[in-house]
DNA sequence: TATGAAAGTGAGTAATCACTCACTAATTTA
DNA sequence: TAAATTAGTGAGTGATTACTCACTTTCATA
């Protein structure tokens, strides 16, 4: 079984059975939307790719704008999970006594999600800027939550003494800034270059952890 | 007359020598690439928005591609401007015995860049993916380049002591991750929040610093 | 095995696409 | 001023677009 195909079986493991077809659909449709962006893919060069007719793509999605819909929505979803569980924070906070272990956990967890689902991240981060509907989605209902969450994990640090006084929406931001940095650099820029990744994220929470801790 | 110095020639010379029309093509491609993407505004779009015929814009611009690329080329070669002239290190070296002044300065100067032209900041980011010919020109002529000369002022003030001893390479990347960071958020994905822009640009600074700074 | 519903098909459709071209208008050059 | 060059036009082009629909195939259940 291919990545891909890991990939596709994940996203859609608790949704509604999908027929062959319609997988195939998906499929072909995030590797298209990834590579060429999703204006500039033509739904009969998806339906050539997936093997299937074009009136197929159509009896299951209403719009092609709903097939890209179908495909990012449990993608950001997903991408947020980890955050959104009951009880984020008691199991954070006993599991982890340091902020700098909560970090490594978060890092490495998330790291290796979207390692796996590059494709649809890419889709993600590309077509965000273009579909309002998708924006507004990922503001309402994903970015606010992520960071009324993290909010009280910082303040939880910041009371510890582990963190500097600064706002917690400042130091979400310089965390997610280094964070997607890393994973924009190695994933989307220069993939292509040789990466050892262990000592890169090593140093990158380095990083982060002089640039957030009150004493060195 | 290298590349560089072509694209930055064009840029500041070609703009007295477009007729009124040509501007309004530019202006107006602009704004609808930086709104809607490259792949999803048509010539007769634009044609509309700017008050001319569709046949004008390919009088001038042999492609609608070649119309992308009349506009974002030079906009990377402003961008890197600052990096390319000559005697960068001297200058620089001369002027801020400290990094921290140096960051100071190129960020405050390159935000303020930024600020004036985000649609076609949003322009270059949006279509850097989807663009082979573009990503192309930023990996050889651009990105090469900066990190090129950015590595030997890490290269300095770690011999002088004042940064972490830490591969230059990464040490750009988290620096280049936190300025984007902030010029992200601040601009294009939180611009209608209220910003202390001044004491924002300060914390930022004070957490890049303490991050790369060997001491406190 | 019969039946209805869902899945799948592909030719067809109107609209739109990037681009052309024969032409006129304006400007530069001789 | 005359000729030559450039700027601007807009109807017209074939190709492609997202999407439809009448039709066939597949398949679960009675």
């Amino acid at each position: 079984m291919s990545q891909q195909d890991k990939m596709i079986e994940e996203l859609f493991h608790n949704a509604d059975e999908l027929t062959e077809k319609q997988k195939k659909i998906v499929a072909a449709a995030i590797e298209s939307f990834a590579e060429k962006g999703f204006a500039a893919t033509s739904t009969s060069e998806i339906a050539k790719k997936a093997g299937v007719a074009e009136g197929t793509i159509f009896r299951h999605y209403k719009t092609k704008k709903d097939l890209l819909m179908a495909i990012v929505a449990p993608t950001m979803a997903k991408l947020i999970a980890p955050f959104v569980i009951k009880d984020f924070n008691k199991v954070l906070n006993h599991d982890f006594d340091h902020f700098e272990d909560f970090i490594k956990a978060i890092i490495e967890n998330r790291i290796k999600f979207l390692k796996n689902n590059m494709s649809l991240f890419r889709i993600v981060i590309q077509e965000i800027p273009f579909q309002p509907e998708l924006r507004e989605q990922f503001k309402e209902h994903i970015a606010q939550k992520i960071i009324e969450r993290l909010r009280q994990i910082v303040e939880h640090y910041q009371a510890k003494g582990q963190i500097i006084e600064m706002p917690p929406d400042t130091i979400i931001r310089v965390t997610l800034s280094t964070i997607f940095g890393y994973i924009i650099a190695r994933y989307l820029l220069a993939p292509e270059e040789e990466w050892d990744d262990n000592t890169e994220i090593e140093r990158t929470i380095q990083f982060l952890m002089n640039g957030l801790s009150l004493e060195k």
